[in-house]
DNA sequence: CGATTGACACCAA
DNA sequence: ATTGGTGCCAATC
């Protein structure tokens, strides 16, 4: 049912240690590359999911901790990141395109 | 049911 | 390079 949404979650939780990916991809990789915005609002709701959304994993196309806010703390979303290797300054990834995981690319579905 | 918003992305000035 | 406006889909008010 929820195929986008369910889709979202699932490609999120694909997402390797010490990867991120924007919200563009995913929905490229949903096959609706212009619904970036139903990305992030899966990811609102990806906290009432039963299996944990690694949605610090998730950030914008510039690669800047967009959604930082919605997490417990504004700076877990940070912290996570840094804790699995990835350098992020001033909310921003550092290294972003090094980083950087292409569900196209990667999962090639 | 209509209007607004939202963890975005892209194009134009 | 920066700022502003538009498009998309679904959910919420």
């Amino acid at each position: 049912m929820n195929d986008f949404y369910d889709m979202v979650y699932e490609v999120t939780r694909q997402i390797p240690r010490g990867r991120v990916t924007n919200y563009g991809s995913i929905a490229k990789y949903l096959g609706s590359p212009q619904s970036s915005r139903l990305v992030g609002w899966a990811m609102n709701q990806s906290h009432s999911k039963k299996p944990p959304v690694p949605a610090h994993r998730v950030v914008n196309r510039n690669g800047e901790l967009s959604g930082r806010m919605h997490f417990a703390s504004p700076s877990l979303m940070e912290e996570l990141l840094v804790s699995e290797g990835i350098r992020v300054e001033k909310n921003t990834i550092v290294n972003f395109d090094k980083v950087f995981w292409d569900p196209e690319r990667e999962l090639k579905l």
